[in-house]
DNA sequence: TAATTATATAGCCTTTTAGCTATATAGATG
DNA sequence: CATCTATATAGCTAAAAGGCTATATAATTA
């Protein structure tokens, strides 16, 4: 994992449209016009919202008739919380794990 | 938790140099010049990330003699990494619990 | 093939971000 | 009290972000 694909998911995760667009894509594929519909934005700027989450890997793009489906793709949601799990030791008061990490880091 | 307090967790954690910082205060408090000096940045520079990281709860600031050591706090990556547990059905192709939360959330 | 529907792209504007230099402030010490 | 050390703040600049309107493209349908 490079930097900068961490950087592109944190910050495609910083924005709250985008953030409601996974959370209905959770629920299901959509088309960019159904993600419109309760977004309040016009459609041109949903689809540049779209765009970064598909730069940072968190939604792929189909193709259904004149439709382009938009559905969530998990991996990179599940490597931010890797990144966070490494700090999970801190909340936990057990810091057996992340100074296991940090160790192995140090090389 | 309003959106705006993940909006400024995810934005924060979005930058690489911040996140080496919150990497280094894992292993321990240190001041704003133990923090300058690896990271090629000016002083100010790194002032500003820490603002950011202090405003999104990410750290928090001590005082010692002319010294103002940082520290990590860890409740806002808990914040993050439980927002991402929602998803965490997704990528263990296990949707109970991704149902539930989305059931709930409907109201 | 013309018209309609769904989506993408271009281009504009304003605000924010991330870096910098210069300078101010707070506390320690000669 | 004068100075030095640590950090913060002000103010600048360039680039990126997030919104918009207008328009282009792709696929469907009359």
């Amino acid at each position: 994992m490079q930097p900068a694909e961490l950087d592109r998911i944190f910050s495609a995760l910083a924005d709250p449209t985008r953030r409601a667009i996974l959370h209905r894509l959770a629920r299901g594929e959509a088309t960019v016009n159904a993600l419109v519909a309760p977004s309040g934005l016009r459609q041109p700027t949903v689809s540049k919202h779209l765009k970064i989450l598909e730069e940072a890997g968190l939604v792929s793009r189909g193709r259904a008739a004149q439709t382009r489906p938009v559905r969530l793709e998990p991996a990179p949601l599940k490597a931010a919380a890797q990144w966070l799990g490494d700090y999970e030791a801190f909340w936990n008061a057990s810091y057996d794990r992340l100074e296991a990490y940090l160790k192995g880091e140090e090389a």
